[in-house]
DNA sequence: CTGAAAGCGCTTACAG
DNA sequence: CTGAAAGCGCTTACAG
């Protein structure tokens, strides 16, 4: 065809809002470049924000993403995976879900995968979370530079990620010579678990601690709440640390100090994986950790008097 | 066939894992039977929650759908329909985006569609979105009869809702006669905008209302936030009523009283005008509105001294 | 009712 | 380099 031609043609299409059929170039080809993603829970702040970032990512891979946004139990998980399926997408990106590690080693065998938001040492699919020991550990460090040393660790019980952030903490402090002051209340990642722990903190025989690291924000916030009810002044009386910057944590009047998950680089790694296995399919399987990055506000920086 | 053969194809054919494929059905029959969905900001949680029951709805109305993520510009939102088009989708629900009316009417004119989150009288478009009137006057009333008079709105200036439901807080402020008492102070959407709000109100020269009623939860956490600086107790000395119902307002140590705005509902109404519309195409356009749900908890139920 | 054939809109390998 | 032909995996209309 002359170029010349070409070109007119090129105009008409544009004129006619011509879109190739992805439909048909899908079946003459016999591949997709386009990639499924399942998102266990999208009114979590932090899963809404990698799956944005991962939709936008993976597109500017070029690799156009379908997101399934109903799969809150291991079943609707594989529901969507079979729609996901039909599309023959290239692969799938899971976004903390399913939740059983049979279910996940189910899809990774069936398709291309990538896990984010769990480590998943032992099922075998390329997997990236953050790192919650070095999450912990400058949560420690940066408290015990403040002056205080009865830190008391707030866990998330057996929720996902909790239990390497207790041996980061554990860790941190026998560092600092603080094996005596090391102390665990557990809770959830909830605002109400975390007000139950305060009050367990606040209402208890033994003295308030210097410092609170909570295991998440919203758990930091029920625990401030308390303190604010039984007139315990934050941080001048106890300094507070959460975990995940959500979107409040930064909030003039709440400002708290809180470590930030990169939603953005667990998008951009969990992408890279699964488009580098697409076309290396050889390629070794990936456990990446990725380091969170310590905020520092208000409600830990007040120096011990 | 017969139906002996049938069900031993059928068998083989669970056996191996065997998905029709949909691109060759989608270009066989010459349509597709799965929808298309755009969200502006899926961090936003009353976004997330449409978005989500919104694609649960649309399934289970036999209409799989394929959610865009990343449409916080009119740009991007005309750039993820050339996509959601490629793959040739039956209809498209718009949720909150796109954001100007021209780039809402240029969808709709190119294919089927429905706007979920506001009401878009002037577009030629089915649109649903919640009654933000009815809301405002549900809220007065009931700090009306909580015995409130003095009772000041913290508006959304130019937000999408702002308008209506300051329309609803003058009218039924007029209603119970208290015409004297309309006060508004501007604001937006988010904590600190409410806690700016906060100050005018607590610091100001006027003495404290009886009562505030805020344009949304975020914005009346702001407000709460500079109340308990000043030492101000909600809900004994001002009674606060926020708007939105966010997963943070329920929780036992804020209780703040809201106007539940029903994700469910706007989608499943929103899922069911383009399904409608696929099917009748042509049904007269419709604008539907979905009444909220006035929830109240302790931040608004104090009887005055 | 059953089964073989045509065709959807592309890509790809191949003949010219 | 260019262009015609075959074929992807289904659905549909049609002949038997």
């Amino acid at each position: 065809m002359r170029s010349e031609t070409r070109a007119r043609v090129e105009k008409v299409a544009r004129e006619l809002n011509y879109r190739p059929n992805l439909a048909a170039r899908s079946l003459a080809s016999a591949r997709t470049s386009y990639l499924g993603a399942i998102v266990g829970d999208v009114t979590n702040p932090l899963q809404a924000q990698i799956a944005r970032f991962a939709a936008i990512e993976a597109e500017a891979q070029g690799y156009p993403t379908i997101v399934s946004l109903d799969a809150d139990t291991d079943e609707k998980a594989e529901h969507a995976l079979e729609s996901l399926l039909a599309h023959r997408v290239a692969g799938v990106i899971l976004i903390e879900s399913p939740y059983e590690k049979p279910a996940i080693a189910k899809i990774a065998q069936r398709i291309p995968s990538v896990y984010i938001g769990r480590l998943l040492k032992i099922v075998d699919i390329d997997s990236v979370t953050t790192d919650h020991v070095a999450g912990a550990t400058s949560v420690v460090d940066h408290l015990v530079a403040q002056g205080c040393r009865r830190i008391l660790h707030v866990g998330g019980g057996a929720s996902p990620g909790a239990e390497r952030m207790r041996q980061g903490y554990r860790a941190a402090m026998e560092r600092h010579g603080l094996n005596d002051e090391i102390s665990i209340i557990e809770a959830a990642y909830t605002v109400d678990s975390g007000a139950q722990a305060g009050r367990e903190i606040f209402d208890g025989v033994r003295p308030v601690p210097e410092a609170i690291f909570v295991c998440n924000d919203l758990a930091a916030i029920g625990v401030i709440n308390v303190a604010a009810r039984r007139g315990i002044p934050v941080p001048d009386r106890v300094r507070v640390v959460g975990y995940d910057d959500v979107m409040l944590a930064g909030t003039e009047t709440l400002s708290l100090s809180t470590v930030n998950q990169p939603a953005h680089e667990l998008a951009r790694k969990g992408v890279s994986a699964i488009v580098h296995r697409l076309k290396h399919p050889e390629t070794p399987v990936s456990k990446q950790l990725v380091a969170p990055e310590l905020i520092v506000r208000r409600s830990s920086t007040s120096p011990l008097s």
